[in-house]
DNA sequence: ATAAATATGAGAATGAGTCTCAATTTCAAA
DNA sequence: TTTGAAATTGAGACTCATTCTCATATTTAT
């Protein structure tokens, strides 16, 4: 039984929101402040839904930059291709790197080899500091 | 101007909680379910209050395993990996395994080394399927 | 033992995220 | 183009982990 899907209003607005908005983090206070300050705006609940499916298709990533932030999403261009690659996320500076090497398919075989769990690649985070924040805090 | 600390049965009771299930990973509703099994309770906020400080001195690491799981606590002392592992959560059947294994330190060294960002284990958590529900699913 | 400083417990408060359900919108078929 | 079943929306109630409050209890230096 396959789901049907209409097309809304508040889904384009939402989908243009956070193309126009592709290189940063917003959380969903973020979005609602934006939306609200356009015209049009979408109920806080319709957001969240419409988010998770993003998500789920892989078009938008969420984090959790640290233990008590709430979670960020980010546009992601081409989620095909994205789907295939991990991707290193700084917990300082917020940073999103794309990490394709072959190095980490070897690891994704292992881990469905030797553990018997298929990886979704494209829906991993990294987490961790990148070069410009490691050598600010320079510490451990 | 330093603060004093006071030595209390509840921090005897809870330090010592965490030190007998070095291994797991506890969720705060974990532990007072184990500290009432035992004679003595300690109230939740004080738990919580507790928890803070050990994480902050570093005796104990906190992660959040998934976006919407609540967060896990784990002793750590010197010797262990406890920071090295990694998860893998079952995005069907949300079943959440320990990875350990030698390969993990392969990952972090050629993240570290290649691509320059410091991986923090801990945090990061592979989704999939894991093998029941593959089975049943079926692949891609 | 005394008292100031610190800790505890019980429950209220907070707040991000989820759920409910009546009203609205979509879209395919007539 | 109308129609109606299915999907979606919005508003606010609800959840639930975590934090806060404050009166009471405990610790520790003197």
């Amino acid at each position: 039984m396959e789901v049907k899907t209409y097309n809304t209003r508040q889904k384009v607005i939402i989908l243009e929101m956070l193309k126009n908005n592709k290189n940063k983090h917003l959380t969903v206070d973020d979005m609602l402040f934006i939306l609200t300050a356009q015209k049009v705006s979408v109920s806080r609940a319709t957001l969240y839904r419409y988010l998770d499916v993003l998500v789920q298709t892989g078009d938008v990533k969420k984090y959790i930059v640290s233990e008590t932030d709430k979670a960020c999403y980010q546009y992601v261009d081409d989620g095909n291709s994205c789907k295939e690659h991990f991707h290193l996320m700084c917990i300082e500076c917020g940073k999103l790197q794309h990490l394709e090497c072959s190095h980490i398919n070897e690891i994704i075989n292992h881990v469905e080899n030797d553990h018997k769990f298929k990886v979704d690649p494209g829906r991993v985070v990294f987490y961790g500091l990148c070069e410009e924040c490691l050598k600010i805090k320079g510490d451990n």
